[in-house]
DNA sequence: CTGTTAGCGCTTTCAG
DNA sequence: CTGAAAGCGCTAACAG
């Protein structure tokens, strides 16, 4: 008597034809082709499919699939039996095999520089409030702002196929091919924070410029003139943009720039000592320093302190993000305040509007408020 | 004339049968079944595949799919020809048909609790590190300190057939069905930091209870003697043997538990606060805290410092972990300090080890040390 | 060295 | 309401 070498059954076993000498049979039970040897597999281990649900059930797959979806009519018992066999062996639908007829994964990948940080980890978790509302899966990768890795991982997520990208370049960034590409895969692709001007897409920024030149104006209010500069590398639209912000302030003053007073630098905590020590050596030393960022504004405080400058009286410091940091350390550090959460949330935002609307979808830049808060390292006490 | 609606060749076409009522053809070259109407599918965005390639090149998929994959013997100039135009075409194996082949997706999925501090962000980077060097890809999920969002990370993780899952559970998980589920579908799980005793698994842990009991015997030492203890919750192993080296240190001076000193608290900032300032508030306050962590630690520092309470004359407090806040915050906080990068690293190890062995291997828990790193938080200046 | 065939687990027509 | 058959893109066993 002739079973079927994976489901056992008898009854349902059709010949079908020889192949290569062989007879080969036909399961109706499992929808399977087999022929002998055809070793039953071992599969003790594997996980539930709808094929090993049909045959528990003595129905075919695709009415499995059907009572799982809940869509199409199905009779309710079949449903019912269904659904109860399926939480019994806890079954997961595979979403390989899901996508791969799809064409669709449910999964957007995102590509931050870095994650030793306050910043993209809290932007992380806004988008994927947003995403995960909406039924979205996240793939992280760090690019550890090195444009190589940044290249492999946007390799890695396509291949994963995922729906889209959220991305924040890396400061080595100037081959942008690997983002073109994707334009004639039509796989959307948001920037956000360090987003790439050179290509058409939804961006989410905050106002840089604008924050950058409210937290200048404030220092030269507060009466510091020799006001310095730790900038981000100029690859980095957002460090020229506040670059600019700085200059453009210092000018409203009619402050002429000091170009020694302006450091252009790669974002790491060892090069920010390094370069605040080198302006706090300098001759005529900085009465303030605006840095790119918090990051690097603590390290402005961490060296002036150690060397006893007396913060704010002999330097202020500002910073750009207010990491949580900022208002720990002594004295507070005042910052541009950014929308960290927001960001993300706006990015997944952006993303989920391009795939309703498709073809039609207009690129667009939110740009988001800054504050700015104002902190004892900027401000000297009424005596 | 008759060609095929993909491929457009007309060479290639053999009839194949009727199906109901339609006569069937099959176009050899992409090795396609097709029948009039069926209309070529407007593909005008869509990845690259080897049957595009093949197409193109004239030869097979499977041709294609060898060359690519550079084993087995293939004519070099074949190999040469695939290459190039895999290259050209920016042609990504799709990886949910890879998976769905091999049943193997080379990506691990991690479920944290939580973003928002320094500790797992850098165990993240710790463990992609090892395993993007031996081609495995990350998927990072958070529970939010959530039991439901932790079992929904685990069946989204397992639908996508992630190939083993490094796991810090939330304070909320007492049922851990979901995991042990995992054991029948023979998934790699493996623990760290916050681990599950119950489970025979691999697990990376640090001396909770010895870097514990150092720290307070640090407080003795240093005369404190009403020391409190602000706790994680007992559901988790980590707080319950931080807690027990708290206590036994006490023990080993002789001093008597004061139950009123022992609080369990939910890891939440504000909740910090709130128990920080009802310590601080007792009718006999104690002269030193010790904080299950180090964000909790620095909030007590923070209200301690509002009140006016000074560190560490009049309170000493120690923390759990190093974060970079202690070092910046002043005084500096004295903490237990965990090789973070290395918990991580660690976990991807045991997870890859378990890959290799398969079946053979033995669970095992790695126990990494742990350093007391002394700051002013608990150290009185010699006048 | 290359082509043919089957199948991974699922959805989706098309026929009853 | 249910089943049969085809196909998503890929690998693999087998036959030349």
């Amino acid at each position: 008597m002739i079973h079927c070498p994976k489901c056992h059954q008898v009854d349902s076993i059709n010949k079908a034809g020889m192949v290569r000498g062989k007879q080969r049979y036909y399961c109706k039970s499992c929808q399977r082709h087999f022929s002998f040897a055809d070793t039953p597999k071992p599969r003790s281990k594997h996980q539930v499919t709808i094929v090993d649900m049909a045959r528990e059930l003595g129905i075919s797959k695709s009415t499995v699939s059907r009572a799982l979806r809940d869509q199409s009519d199905i009779h309710p018992s079949t449903r019912k039996a269904v659904v109860e066999l399926a939480q019994q062996l806890d079954y997961q639908p595979n979403l390989l095999a899901y996508g791969l007829v799809k064409s669709r994964t449910n999964t957007v990948g995102m590509i931050v520089p870095e994650f030793h940080h306050y910043f993209f980890p809290e932007v992380i978790i806004g988008t994927q409030e947003v995403l995960q509302a909406a039924g979205y899966n996240l793939m992280i990768c760090q690019s550890n702002e090195s444009y190589q890795t940044e290249v492999a991982n946007v390799k890695a997520l396509m291949a994963s196929r995922v729906d889209g990208l959220i991305v924040s370049m890396t400061s080595e960034t100037n081959n942008i091919d690997h983002f073109k590409a994707l334009e004639n895969k039509g796989t959307p692709l948001i920037f956000f924070n360090r987003i790439c001007p050179e290509l058409e897409t939804h961006r989410v920024v905050v106002d840089d410029y604008e924050g950058a030149y409210r937290a200048v104006t404030h220092l030269l209010e507060q009466g510091y003139r020799r006001i310095a500069h730790i900038a981000g590398p100029g690859s980095l639209l957002i460090s020229r943009l506040r670059q600019k912000g700085y200059t453009d302030a210092l000018a409203s003053y009619g402050i002429e720039l000091d170009p020694e007073l302006i450091i252009t630098y790669d974002l790491t905590d060892e090069k920010a000592r390094i370069y605040a020590t080198y302006l706090l050596d300098l001759p005529t030393p900085p009465d303030a320093i605006f840095a790119v960022n918090d990051p690097t504004a603590i390290q402005v405080m961490l060296v002036a302190k150690a060397k006893g400058v007396r913060i704010p009286e002999e330097l202020a410091v500002v910073g750009f993000s207010n990491d949580p940091i900022s208002a720990i350390i002594e004295p507070g550090l005042t910052t541009v305040s950014q929308p960290v959460g927001e960001i993300g949330r706006t990015a997944a935002r952006l993303f989920l509007e391009t795939i309703r609307l498709g073809e039609q979808t207009v690129p667009r830049t939110e740009t988001l408020k800054t504050e700015l808060i104002i902190r004892g390292s900027s401000v000297v006490r009424p005596a």
